[in-house]
DNA sequence: TGTACATCAGTGAACGCGCGTTCACTGATGTAC
DNA sequence: TGTACATCAGTGAACGCGCGTTCACTGATGTAC
């Protein structure tokens, strides 16, 4: 444990998990730095030896949450090849997966009101999450027949959007909104149509 | 002006306005009572004349703007009809067309944290506003041919999550999330494919 | 029409609170000799 | 191995701030006679 060092140990990462906590169920706002503190055993002084301050805490998870959701995705991806179908398909169902287990992370990402373009690196770790949905997309818009083939931006576009409103709304509980089936099932038929809508399912499957 | 009367006028109007503004461009947290109060030109303790606090001034706000949702859904229903593939449409731009129009209501209906059991005026409004979805999923519903027809309530759940995603990711701005599209035709295009995909539109329309 | 009175919307001062952040410090840890 | 020193993670007290909420009040408005 040579990381394990001085007084603490490894505060930063106490600091980060004290707070992934907190943001998972007091919501971005309800969030603060001395709450976070208390629960890691420090003063809230000790913070800014590790962060700039509050917002950066709060980037700092959010780049980590978009470094394992770009891997999650890219396993997905993965797991389904060499099957264009199949692996859009596991990258549809990752976002929720991804959504389900790491709550907090999800939130600091799409909830905080952070910006992505904060910093070079943050920025970086975003794109690289959007972009393997946009490969997916790509790679099965090969089997979509020319002519009937929308933009492979626009229909990735199209599963993030519904995959997010799913999660949102149905999943993540809008305090009191009932949810009238699964959210994963619901994810499962909404893709499923939407992709018989492309041509890339047979009718009658 | 019989109603405007006492000292301010309508003061508690003012202040729905007031927070809407600030909702709007500060979000449901930068939101504060005070400031609600300074920009109506009154005192902090001036509001508790006609709220019983923050909460539910904001909440005040969700329930107004649900009133305006579903009267905008159901006059986009209507204005379809008798066409049930038109009138579905219609919602479903509707919804998109009123985060647009009113974003400090959206926001303080889908990202307050309020929950919709608050009060049972609440719940009875929102739930109004789902319903018209579901009517229009319901009529679109008896097109669809026998066995391939999912229940209402899921498609109106993937219609209902799509615009939202599209709302949150695409139009309302995630900060430094750039659209691919306009988000209105992401969302033209979404549904479009998805009700391709129901069987409702030709194949090569 | 004029006067006396009741109502009650908005005031202004005060409260306790927890926040994010700063600062000079201390004392445990690591390192050089 | 032992000692002197440098480093720097975390302390504890303090700051200024704006928040939501309360309270006794005041004075403009509406009403009864």
């Amino acid at each position: 444990m040579s990381k394990r060092g001085y007084h603490h140990g490894n505060l930063r990462e106490a600091l980060v998990d004290a707070a992934l906590v907190l943001i998972e169920d007091k919501g971005p706002n309800g969030f603060t730095l001395s709450e976070a503190a208390k629960q890691a055993g420090v003063t809230p002084a000790a913070v800014y030896r590790h962060f700039a301050g509050r917002d950066d805490l709060i980037a700092e998870i959010a780049q980590q949450g978009y470094g394992i959701f770009a891997d999650l995705m890219e396993y997905a991806f993965q797991s389904g090849q060499p099957s264009a179908l199949a692996s859009f398909e596991a990258t549809g169902r990752a976002y929720l997966a991804f959504a389900r287990k790491y709550p907090g992370h999800y939130v600091a990402m799409f909830e905080s009101g952070i910006s992505i373009n904060r910093t070079p690196e943050l920025a970086h770790v975003a794109t690289r999450a959007a972009d393997v949905l946009e490969r997916a997309a790509a790679q099965l818009s090969e089997h979509i027949p020319e002519g009937h083939r929308p933009p492979p931006q626009m229909f990735s576009a199209h599963i993030w959007a519904m995959s997010h409103g799913v999660v949102e709304l149905y999943a993540r509980g809008s305090p009191g909104r009932k949810s009238p089936f699964p959210p994963e099932d619901l994810l499962e038929t909404g893709i499923g149509i939407y992709l018989r809508g492309l041509g890339l399912i047979s009718p009658d499957k």
